[in-house]
DNA sequence: CTGCATCGTGAGATAATATATCATCGGCCG
DNA sequence: CGGCCGATGATATATTATCTCACGATGCAG
């Protein structure tokens, strides 16, 4: 429910000394309740019905501050942003649980998943190179079960 | 060398039917030359030097096509181009290499890697959730170590 | 030769995404 | 009160990318 999720994201920033303020709190309202990756700019027309003075930098501060939170992701691949599935994992400050994106070509439907594996092998990988890992973008592209199949 | 990396794109295109047309060429000199990722204004900028008519498009549809045979990378989350560190790598296959971006936050040098633990842990996770990987786009974001040691 | 398709490019406009800057407001604290 | 700080309002601008129409060259078919 996405009632509920506001919630647990509310008690989410408190405990970590944030405001969930209510224009944050819409704007997440908004990214939850697109069904797919949705545009900064989609946000801010969705904004402006209720808030009617609502400018880019409002939609960019408000995003800008449910990433930091763990709250929402960006798809870099497409400029647009997704509630985390999971965003309870994000605990800590600077915390953000590592996440990988499926994005299928022929439907557009897009998946976070945490995958261990992929994790370890970039930790593995950056090692080998002296790197240390601080947070990763995986966007994996290519074709969905349901559209394989059809 | 430079001018032996633009020899052997030209000859790589040529095996696959395409044409490495001077412009195309050029463009692929600017991003070879850059010791950075570069973003596409700025190789505009370059070649307005020698292209006084060189307009967006001009570069996009270069970069486009260099994209397609593999010569260059983007960086999704620069926004930025580079060359492509073993372009030898995607000659039979027709398809591109499966490649990583480690990205140093301090310095911003950025280096490619190919990392095989890397794309199979990928393609494990995909397989699990139904998923054909068609690419996979990863950019590690930390600390080289260089800067580590500083 | 002529017509026609394809490819690469020129040129101008526009779209889409993101940031900079300054002002204002309200809470909080000393 | 008076100063600080986080959040928002408001305007302008920067950055990245695509659309559209046109033109010349090339290769091939009729
Ligand atoms: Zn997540
Ligand atoms: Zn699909
Ligand atoms: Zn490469
Ligand atoms: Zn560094």
């Amino acid at each position: 429910m996405r009632e509920t999720a506001l919630r647990e994201a509310e008690a989410a920033c408190q405990r970590r000394g944030a405001t969930l303020t209510p224009l944050r709190r819409q704007v997440l309202g908004l990214v939850l309740e697109a069904e797919a990756p949705v545009g900064a700019y989609a946000l801010l027309d969705r904004l402006k019905m209720s808030r009617p003075g609502a400018a880019p930098p409002t939609v960019y501060r408000a995003l800008d501050f449910l990433l930091e939170q763990g709250l929402i992701h960006k798809l870099e691949r497409l400029n647009a942003y997704v509630g985390c599935t999971d965003a309870g994992h994000a605990e800590g400050h600077g915390h953000h649980h590592p996440h990988q994106f499926l994005i299928c070509r022929r439907c557009g439907t897009t998946v976070e998943i945490t995958d261990h594996g992929v994790a370890h092998a970039i930790e593995a990988a950056a090692r080998r190179a002296g790197f240390a890992v601080a947070s990763a973008t995986v966007e994996i592209e290519g074709e969905c079960a349901r559209c394989a199949s059809a």
